[in-house]
DNA sequence: GTATTATACCTCGTTCGAAAAGGTATGCAA
DNA sequence: TTGCATACCTTTTCGAACGAGGTATAATAC
């Protein structure tokens, strides 16, 4: 389908995690929230899907963590490296490149 | 990532061929350099892909083929049936809602 | 008091599509 | 006569996605 190194951004799910931290760290329950309600429910990032990938990214160096507890309940804070700024800008202009591309064949 | 009933077409290979046939027959080698040229090599359309994907699509019965010789060699034309424009225009729908739903995380 | 829901993390097994590579055959050009 | 373009196809491998499950706490409802 797509190329190869765009294969990930086109599973959408790395470019729509890192997107989501861009404004300042969140957890995983959190963030899998945000993308339910911001896209009305059309893009579903679960839980078996968006856990793995976030521990994927730390050990790609895209993220960085931080454990807590808030009301007895741990959570895990993650951030944005500048690594990843840069990795999400990157995924960001591949996606616009397909999008661009599909209105070339779709139009 | 997406909805299941949108993953097909965001694998996008679905959309993009059903699209190549709205104009009018093709054959598969034909459908693959289509999409090569019109994306600029962005989309790309493997043989290993593309030729089970138009038997697939055939068996769903949204594709309807015949087989000739040009030239010596064998070639199968597809085109669209009834139901193959339809669901080309659910696809195409479901990529539309899709990129909104992008754009809406990505604004 | 107890059952359920919401929060919050995580893993595992299956399934399915994508990618790479290979296989067959003809015709034409270098 | 070697190689390239045309044109069809399959198989094997790999990884990602999906569903399902597992643990645990706190708040709410009954």
């Amino acid at each position: 389908m797509l190329k190869s190194e765009t294969r990930r951004a086109t599973g959408v799910n790395e470019l729509v995690v890192l997107r989501c931290l861009h404004a300042g760290e969140r957890y995983g329950y959190e963030i899998a929230q945000a993308i339910h309600e911001r896209t009305s429910g059309e893009i579903e990032m679960r839980e078996g899907q968006l856990y793995p990938l976030l521990h994927d990214l730390a050990a790609r160096g895209y993220l960085a963590s931080r454990r807590t507890k808030v009301e007895g309940r741990p959570r895990v804070y993650y951030r944005l490296t500048a690594k990843g700024r840069t990795q999400l800008e990157q995924l960001h202009d591949e996606w616009q490149r397909v999008v661009a591309a599909m209105d070339r064949i779709l139009a």
